[in-house]
DNA sequence: AAAAAATGCAACAAATAGGTTGCATTGTGC
DNA sequence: GCACAATGCAACCTATTTGTTGCATTTTTT
């Protein structure tokens, strides 16, 4: 029997626009909202709210920097998801 | 660069109820509808579209065998699931 | 043939998600 | 001190999700 936890994490990840932020995180810098912003068809207040549920996930974390915030992916998160989908295919493998 | 093309399978696997069913569609065998309707405390109904979202994504597969339908889960979804996964988590890696 | 079982389909309601605009607040740089 | 940059916060709108109830249809069983 598996947990249901990742559930939260799955969800999160089940949005372009946030794979998309989770992409550029990906390369373990931080960011700002206003570089997050750049480049997408968004405003700088969706992208907050994208942030605000990856945070919730855990998959991000932010700190504040003089005026802006920044954000940071984390790793842990994922690697459970990634356990989770692992132990599902290895379950039909066998 | 990574796609973004696994984020419909992402937000099918976002909830504790699909997570649920997958739990016991993952052993690579065939169940009806009130099958996997028992021991949730949800209305057939309701069970019925979160099999059809995960339907939609491509994570199962469903025929009609007499008066029931039968749905039996789809690895290859998963699968690039999974390798999304790793893929964002060996890139933090390095 | 009638009853029961399994499902499909539609209408509805409540909650959540995803986006916008507008304005206030806080830091930075001249 | 003033202008500007970055963010926070709230109100609001619309669409989607998630659940229900009610009823019709199809298959099986007795």
């Amino acid at each position: 029997m598996q947990s249901k936890e990742p559930a939260p994490v799955f969800a999160a990840l089940g949005s372009v626009t946030r794979l998309e932020l989770l992409s550029r995180l990906s390369d373990g810098r931080e960011y700002s909202i206003a570089e997050l912003t750049d480049g997408l068809a968004l405003t700088r207040q969706a992208i907050t709210k994208h942030l605000q549920v990856l945070q919730h996930a855990g998959i991000v974390d932010s700190r504040r920097v003089g005026r802006e915030s920044r954000f940071i992916i984390q790793p842990e998160p994922i690697a459970q998801a990634k356990n989770y989908v692992t132990r599902v295919s290895d379950q039909w493998d066998r």
